[in-house]
DNA sequence: GTTCACCACTAGGAGGCATC
DNA sequence: GATGCCTCCTAGTGGTGAAC
């Protein structure tokens, strides 16, 4: 309706013409509210009265035409005024999820309840906001550690590209097993103590952990153990094979 | 001094709801 | 259905302070 009134040039005459004919609502107020009848009036129309009474008086005749200029200003000022508040008020409500109307009834909310509801929406707003923040922070950290994790990966590849060592030294496959699996059960006996009630708790554990049980002394002892342990086994292998290849022959001596 | 924007007040219409 | 009450909205107007 404000809109119309606005694109229709609105004036004070058109108002009252306008609005009877053409508003449902708000029209007869518009059109029978006519400036002689309201109540801020009873000056004026004094006022009025003496100018008619003293029409000689030009002074109260430049009074009362600028008095009239000024009136007639300020209601197409005010008008324009509440057009842009209503505008503003169809605004939010086409823009706020919870005032937009469920069906195609043209339900329309009231102003107090459309700015209730965009209140509450901007409320929800914040609080998802703030939640995306902690999320994409968790996620940062993820990224930073398994950079980390890879930047690890990248140095030993390239170190054991660049010294692959002479070859009857390299390890078969299976001792390379061997050696993985050692690793990995004593880093599981601490790894497991991380907290991971939630993944939150998870990713945050894992660089204190890396920093604490990966350093490059324990993974070289651990490494050390077992290829000495490996040795000996071997060792202990080939002197019961000896064993039970000079076996045979003392007992037929 | 004038203009502009805001606020408060008043008047009145429209619609919903309860009561008779 | 008529009526009264309440709520919501719109419009006109005067007052007022800030900006020019």
């Amino acid at each position: 309706m404000g809109e119309n009134l606005k694109e229709e040039g609105y004036s004070m005459e058109q108002d009252q013409e306008v609005g009877g004919k053409n508003y449902s609502r708000c029209s007869s107020a518009g059109s029978t509210h006519t400036p002689n009848s309201s109540a801020h009036n009873s000056d004026d129309d004094d006022d009025s009265g003496d100018a008619r009474h003293s029409a000689a008086n030009s002074n109260s005749t430049l009074n009362l035409s600028y008095k009239e200029r000024r009136r007639s200003a300020h209601t197409q000022a005010e008008q324009k005024r509440r057009d842009a508040i209503k505008k503003g008020y169809d605004s939010l409500q086409e823009l706020v999820p919870r005032c937009q109307p469920n069906d195609s009834s043209g339900y329309k909310l009231s102003k107090a309840l459309i700015l209730q509801k965009s209140i509450e929406y901007i409320g929800y707003l914040n609080q998802q906001k703030l939640k995306q923040e902690d999320e994409g922070a968790a996620l940062q950290k993820e990224v930073t550690a398994l950079r980390i994790i890879q930047s690890g990966y990248e140095t030993m590849l390239q170190h054991q590209q660049a010294n692959p060592g002479p070859k009857e030294a390299r390890l078969t496959d299976e001792a390379k097993f061997q050696v993985f699996q050692a690793i990995m059960e004593e880093m599981f006996e601490t790894f497991q103590h991380i907290p991971m009630d939630n993944f939150k708790q998870l990713t945050s554990g894992i660089i204190p952990w890396l920093e604490e049980h990966c350093k490059p002394h324990i993974l070289r002892n651990i490494l050390s153990r077992t290829l000495q342990q490996m040795a000996q086994e071997a060792q202990e292998k080939q002197q019961l094979q000896q064993a039970m290849e000079q076996e045979p022959g003392e007992s037929f001596s």
